[in-house]
DNA sequence: TCAGTATATAATTAAATGCTTATATAAGTC
DNA sequence: GACTTATATAAGCATTTAATTATATACTGA
């Protein structure tokens, strides 16, 4: 069911935010599971500095939010975003991110000690 | 519902022609009505050959289909498109193109003669 | 306070993007 | 065939984008 219509050029925007491969897989990661940023680097054969700078895109578009606890910050999708049910829409016709969250799960990097 | 999940690279190569605003109107123009080039310049303030270059882009995706008649080219959506319904689905989300639609008719620029 | 880990920011760069102008192609009219 | 209209293509350019490297900041724990 069509939502309340946004305007054009703001959907063009949210639309090229999620238009890039590596920022549309962190949203449909993210919509599975909150992470932070030293999960999310065992996604993506890149740089930190590249996956903070599309978080950061991200977040100013409203899309995600942030949440600091102790050194990490965890990240996840915005359900207040003007834009959340239009993402919905696009993330449903993305595949499933198990494969990547069982790669997140494996390595367990935002935990260093299991004493 | 969500739909046969595609490639999320794909998806992304989209979703970027997407997040045009020339492309993106053009698209929700297209889902109203099929129109010529030069029904399309009536909307847009910009050169033929951006539009030409724009539609070009839409068409070596799939999205849309062109049919010449006479010494016009008239495009529309292409519904066999694999991405048919992930276009339905943002379009559901942007505003509909009546006044812009009301622009070409009026100045319904692909007829040059009344009589 | 120092060392280590997590994350962000800044500066730089290469590539991609979208526009413009100029020109080519195609069809219609006389 | 010459002229006009519609559209496409090509070349050039300015801007944007996404990456990298280097560095700064924030938190943790000894």
């Amino acid at each position: 069911m069509p939502q309340l219509a946004m305007e054009i050029g703001a959907a063009a925007r949210v639309l090229k935010l999620l238009g890039d491969p590596t920022r549309l897989t962190i949203l449909a990661i993210l919509n599975q599971r909150e992470c932070c940023v030293c999960e999310l680097l065992e996604v993506f054969s890149t740089s930190q500095p590249a996956i903070s700078q599309h978080l950061r895109k991200l977040k100013d578009a409203g899309l995600i939010q942030e949440e600091r606890r102790g050194q990490w910050v965890y990240y996840s999708l915005r359900p207040q975003s003007e834009y959340y049910s239009l993402l919905q829409a696009v993330l449903s016709y993305v595949p499933d991110q198990d494969e990547n969250i069982r790669k997140i799960e494996k390595a367990n990097p935002a935990v260093r000690c299991g004493c």
